[in-house]
DNA sequence: GAGTGGTCTAGACCACTGC
DNA sequence: CAGTGGTCTAGACCACTCG
């Protein structure tokens, strides 16, 4: 027999997708619950086992965070946990330390070929660039250097950058309605020149970690394209092959 | 009402540890199929449903591999998809290039400090160290130094090494019944030493990612650990923030 | 067509949270 | 205690693979 439905798509996937049309419109507040699974069945007219299964993948996905007796949840930049899925850097003695994020600049300029490229917006669109020092126990260990669309971002600025408290998606996701879903990382070697090597307090020419990172949101779209640089001094890029 | 189950773990969960067991056992070896969900239910004296959230998980833990209309495999590390799991090694250029695994030494030794606490054994026990090259298009790209505990990988040798053709892992398995579920690695920036700066053909001093990495298998038992030195002039460390 | 995994349902009951 | 997510079951049916 023919293969009818060359495209089939199981029921609870054409949920996962409803409801994350329905995040994704706002409908609810990152880290506030959403409607339960029963609730979430009549609403869309198919049993609780399906939704169950369409949440389950979203929960994956870290979309969303189930609680057991309390509800699911938005999952939010704000919640700690969400911390250490972006920043895989841990200290070489073990334990944690505070971190804190200090902006440095914070400017306006067009993108050039490879900004519009990797954000998926078109040469000479705005962008932001902003530079900040990321520092643990009060020692500089990170140098971003972070290139954002000037559309998505507009009104961001130092001021803005030094009022924030949390982490920056953090303050993406409150302030701009820009929740960073997922994210790709290119790792590489290279010698500090010598300004970052002044930021970090390292030698001209010491090894450093380049991170190049590239986050994108809903839809796979592509919102931030940052370049870190790290000391590895007391710190190293920790990873899990799971 | 007091908490009577304070260690309260689902029947699921208690058929997946069984299905482990047997697969430790070597009731199954790697890319074999193991027994129909039906079947396992029916052994178990538990629903199929159940058997099948057991094997969802572990499936998730890439310990088995699901083929709809063909049944579920044990996952093996002659399996392409399992390379890029271990060696998240990428061309710069994009596109995918063919590897090659130079052996270049293989010795014995006792454990010293660091090794015995790493694999978790005893100070002087018998280990095996291998340094190997590993080459991309051709072109060097990586030095290996890799520990193994002796008494679980006796017999192996320099011979062996450059007898085997698939990947180190797939070796193991293949020889040694050793299967690597899991791994940690631990990335920082280093300058070239001289011997390895011959080797990957880059000057002297040049940065280069030091990746360290411990592996287990079954039951979180560190079986390996290993340092590699990355020339990131044509490649990257690629990483995935899902 | 037989056998496998994959989906969907409906219902019962359990574990956890908070009032 | 009511409400939430979590488990377990049994059965029907679908999609895929292979002989």
């Amino acid at each position: 027999m023919v293969q009818e439905s060359p495209t089939f798509s199981p029921l609870y996937r054409q949920i996962k997708g409803l409801i994350l049309q329905a995040l994704e419109a706002g409908e609810w507040r990152p880290g506030e619950a959403i409607p339960s699974e029963t609730e979430l069945a009549a609403r869309f007219s198919v049993s609780q086992g399906t939704v169950r299964k369409a949440i389950d993948e979203m929960a994956a996905d870290n979309l969303l965070l189930r609680r057991q007796g309390k509800g699911t949840f938005v999952a939010s930049h704000s919640d700690p946990r969400a911390f250490f899925r972006f920043l895989r850097l841990v200290p070489l003695a073990g334990g944690i330390e505070p971190s804190t994020s200090v902006p440095l600049e914070c400017w306006r300029a067009k993108a050039g070929q490879e900004a519009a490229r990797t954000l998926g917006i078109k040469l000479g669109d705005p962008i932001i660039i902003v530079r900040r020092l990321l520092q643990f126990s009060s020692k500089p260990v990170v140098v971003d250097e972070i290139y954002l669309p000037g559309e998505t971002f507009a009104g961001l600025s130092l001021d803005v950058l030094k009022d924030s408290h949390g982490s920056l998606y953090s303050l993406f996701e409150s302030r701009f309605g820009v929740r960073m879903i997922r994210a790709e990382e290119r790792i590489r070697a290279v010698a500090a020149d010598r300004a970052t090597a002044e930021l970090l307090r390292v030698a001209e020419g010491s090894p450093l970690l380049s991170v190049e990172r590239v986050s994108y949101t809903y839809g796979d779209k592509p919102v931030e394209w940052r370049r870190g640089l790290y000391s590895t001094a007391d710190h190293c890029y920790y990873n899990d092959l799971g």
